[in-house]
DNA sequence: GTGAAAGCGCTAACAT
DNA sequence: ATGTTAGCGCTTTCAC
């Protein structure tokens, strides 16, 4: 059975309009009212209909959050980070695992977008900034994380990829090692990520007055890891250490070594980026920069919630999260 | 802008029913009519209004899940499962991250469920069956995986535990190992997880005339697994192969096996259960018992959205998924 | 094949 | 302090 509004007034003998005020207790009620619709509420287990509400208030207590990949634990974690923090506000979430695909992206946007939601969290997305300044023109309010939107007016959250790398071979760097490489991976155009940390690579052996060996700089987008590693070890002058600018790419370094029957640290010391959840596991543990996930999902929703009270009329700032080095035995340091 | 089908209406010339039926593509309309209403609808942007929608036809297009922890990659890779087969149906799915914790199930149910969503899905939920049946009857279509719910009249989704345990230790035994141990973990009362797990192991054992000795079934819910293992490894006659009641318990045994130079396969065999992504990098990489988790989603997405389809009228069975035994290095095999 | 009109359940003026 | 009422945007009879 589901009561209403109505059935609620008429059980108490009130009118709905007051069944409504003693619902979203805004208006003063008499104390005695606002008990026996309480109790009338309790008896009948009356819920709001929030459609209705919704309809008529013309917002929704739901927001949304696109992802390249739920599955994966990065994404999970800032998925959690985004939910416990909506939670605490009785919002909502609604999951896009996009697939790092466009068009399903654009879906998302498409049928959600401008549906009864409150407003939409983009995690690394694949969409352009064109596309994105479109959406948020339409009217409700975005974030995004891993891209600098502040010049077009939306806020935005980033972790330093630069700075991270520049700690990462710099640790490398004062240990010792001297012959130091970069593995970039599958590049992703629309992203900085990888531009950022090859250039904190670069900044980094730069101060300390190394050359930068073209030959040292690897990994395009259609080779797999292990020819990358095996082109890298079988150079003249091999690499003593790698910093890979994702723990993925470095997981798999680690799995070629073990195959080829390199040591690691003892051969060839290992970096990675991000801080998944697998890097303790490995054997050795793998040293990382860490990117810190539940917070970035946090402050994410923080600031979407903080931009629908503020009815969007806040300065669009890009927030900038130092990354964290996270030294385990992979450097053999 | 948001345009309402009266602003499409008006402009095409035609009643707001019209429109509606051009949408709705149900009734009948003039070919010439619904280009004419297509075009404009175009030209305007219109989208509908689903809060409109849902409050008119009472039912909404946004299902629910609830898992244990949303950043753990195999509730990261049911969630995926479920999400991606809910778009194939264009439906859209809220997350709830309940921590485990039995209160923030419940205030999920509370607040989520008689809300304006068509169904949802639980994943090894914390609720007892009594509370379980009281949702059911409350209405909405519900699907459980974890735990058969089938006597219940509740459709649920569960894997052949006993069947898992008991493949993965006659794997160990076919392979020669004699004194196989089972760590069990913490207790988690409402599921039967563990304890069919432990009835595999039996199963097996016993089928191989092999004593089973209590010594070997170790791992209360407060022990550390590092004094689970060291205790396991100090008796008189420690056991030459562990069976674990699930991945994260065999990852720890793993780490503390590293420190303590316990060498695994050679000294003792290690196989797991769940097979999380990590068994793959571990070192070495971890025999376990897969639970096919994408799928898993993916079968209780289906079997709710047929349950809507039906209109709840149909007979709740209990889906049985055979487990897989995933045989890598840790066993020694 | 198309239009008019009646609500779905709720909130927020506006009355009283 | 409480009641009356007008919609929010849509679907769906029921006429024509």
């Amino acid at each position: 059975m589901k009561y209403t509004i109505r059935d609620v007034a008429k059980k108490a003998g009130v009118s709905i309009a007051t069944v409504s005020r003693v619902l979203n207790n805004k208006d003063r009620v008499k104390e005695e009212t606002r008990q026996k619709v309480l109790s009338v509420i309790e008896e009948l287990n009356y819920v709001t209909n929030f459609s209705a509400k919704a309809l008529r208030k013309n917002q929704t207590d739901v927001i949304g959050a696109i992802v390249p990949e739920i599955a994966n634990s990065f994404y999970g974690e800032i998925i959690q980070g985004i939910e416990n923090k909506a939670n605490e506000y009785d919002l909502r979430l609604i999951v896009c695992d996009g697939g790092g695909k466009l068009e399903k992206e654009l879906d998302f946007v498409r049928f959600l977008y401008d549906k009864s939601i409150s407003g939409m969290i983009f995690i690394l997305t694949s969409l352009s900034d064109d596309e994105l300044v479109k959406i948020k023109k339409s009217g409700k309010p975005i974030i995004l994380f891993g891209r600098n939107m502040q010049a077009y007016n939306i806020p935005s959250i980033t972790v330093d990829n630069k700075r991270g790398a520049y700690k990462a071979v710099m640790h490398l760097v004062s240990h010792g090692y001297k012959k130091i490489a970069y593995i970039s991976g599958d590049e992703a155009p629309h992203l900085p990520d990888r531009k950022e940390r090859l250039d904190g690579y670069r900044a980094a052996l730069q101060e300390c007055g190394y050359e930068i060996k073209p030959e040292y700089i690897a990994g395009g987008p259609t080779q797999t890891i292990s020819t990358v590693f095996t082109h890298l070890m079988e150079l003249p002058e091999p690499p003593d250490a790698i910093f890979c600018a994702y723990d993925e790419l470095a997981l798999g370094v680690l799995k070629t070594a073990q195959q080829m029957g390199v040591k690691i640290p003892d051969d060839v010391a290992l970096v990675g980026f991000d801080d998944l959840r697998i890097c303790q596991y490995t054997s050795p543990p793998l040293t990382t920069v860490k990117q810190p996930t539940y917070m970035i999902g946090n402050l994410c929703c923080e600031k979407l919630i903080y931009t629908l009270d503020q009815n969007n009329e806040v300065p669009s700032v890009n927030l900038v999260i130092p990354p964290q080095l996270i030294v385990r035995e992979s450097c053999g340091c």
